[in-house]
DNA sequence: CCAGTTTATGTCCAACAGGCGAAAACTTGT
DNA sequence: ACAAGTTTTCGCCTGTTGGACATAAACTGG
């Protein structure tokens, strides 16, 4: 706290930075891949063979390299624990940086949200494994308050994007899209409503193509798909829109 | 980019981390810091005396220190170019990473967004002005990209947020905020349709005050304030809302 | 006291979303 | 072939929301 929280000198950034005793700060990027998985969220998360946390769950990881930027550092140590082919959307999500969050010295770690369709099941290291989301085990450092905020920033984009394309595999039926909606946003959807709203944000569209339902019987589900499968703001946002010129 | 994408091998993050060469990455911090001034959304800005990018406007940041937290650390710079205590809402951006964005070698910034309500006219150092955020001047590094990250992300956040009351005085009349909100948007905001939003989200509330309107006359304008200054969520979001249980 | 200006209130309408029930389309069993 | 059961689809109704507009209210100045 600055006294009197007034204004401070002019100071160059650089060298008012210096006599603060700017140190070598490590720097990590974590990602948190979330997938649907017999009707349950669920987060990739690997299990520490090492201090510090050792035994404890964490998730996917690494120190920055010296000459990568943060996407393609991401990427890279996502590599190591899951195709990252497989991911269908992946954005930055927050960046933490208590001196305290990690044990070995100070660390700053950049946060990332991914995402996998429901349809494929990744191939995972043997220290790797899929956990509910709502029923997370013991995890190191604050990475159970960064999965947290995934899901948070997840649900909300749910309701104003297009990221249910993420979620979905490229076809599928309303029935299923609404398990998949249920399950990410922890309470009942119902199929009619949202096929309803996704048609008229033009979100998804009908293939032509239908596929007979469940074992016992029932009228064969039309099949449909996202138009765009990148993330797309769909709901103008309500309130406050500029003023329709029609 | 992994060759072929596939599963790498099970390593240790740390370990990982340092055959990839992990270098001395210094952390800055930045602020873009909006206030409503003359019906205009306005940039603090300050210029750089010192190469690099000498001559040319920047946000107010500095090197993270090695000892502060994020938060911590964009207060204390931001104090040198502004009076902390008019900071009304202040959260975080964005963190940008590309190893060229800084010449002086590789350097993270995490980047914060800060407003000022409109009523105060802050002081501030000899180098530093506030610019309109449509029109800004030559700056350096990637500082304009962050400046329009954080004109979006008030836009939308104007729409299903009180952020409003970061933007507004303490108390006001419709036709003031409705100029504030429009500053922020970018399009006209009808006083009349405004009024009704707010008050039924529970937003603002009457104080039971009125003040006389402009010097032409005019009938004397109900005087508001919002009901909770600290940012809240108040849409909850159109579709997909949870069952009502009426 | 009237004209002009600004704010407040109310109405209309279109869009939208949730709920419900009926119809459609199919499977299985008799 | 037909009935029963199941799942999806479609249409209707209702309550809410927000934009536009018109009218009423309240005040100033001449």
């Amino acid at each position: 706290m600055m006294p009197m929280g007034g204004i401070g000198v002019g100071l160059d950034d650089d060298s008012a930075a210096l006599d603060t005793g700017a140190a070598v700060s490590a720097h990590e990027v974590l990602a948190v891949v979330l997938q649907i998985r017999h009707d349950r969220l669920s987060v990739l998360l690997w299990r520490r063979a090492l201090p510090p946390c050792e035994g404890l769950w964490a998730l996917p990881g690494g120190r920055l390299g010296g000459t990568e930027g943060l996407d393609e550092s991401i990427r890279r140590q996502l590599a190591q624990k899951v195709d990252v082919r497989d991911l269908t959307h992946l954005e930055q999500l927050e960046t933490r940086g208590e001196p305290d969050r990690h044990p070995r010295g100070r660390t700053l770690a950049t946060a990332y949200l991914g995402l996998i369709p429901a349809d494929i099941d990744p191939a995972t290291p043997d220290d790797t494994e899929w956990h509910p989301a709502s029923d997370l085990p013991a995890m190191g450092f604050d990475h159970a308050a960064i999965v947290h905020s995934a899901r948070r920033r997840l649900r909300a984009k749910l309701s104003y994007t297009n990221v249910g394309f993420a979620l979905a595999p490229p076809e599928f039926t309303m029935s299923e899209l609404s398990r998949y909606y249920r399950a990410a946003l922890g309470h009942d959807v119902a199929a009619t409503n949202l096929r309803r709203v996704l048609l008229r944000r033009g979100q998804i569209e009908e293939t032509g193509e239908s596929v007979p339902s469940g074992r016992s019987g029932g009228r064969p589900a039309a099949v449909f798909r996202f138009r765009v499968r990148r993330m797309e703001i769909t709901d103008a946002f309500a309130v406050l829109r500029p003023p329709s010129d029609t």
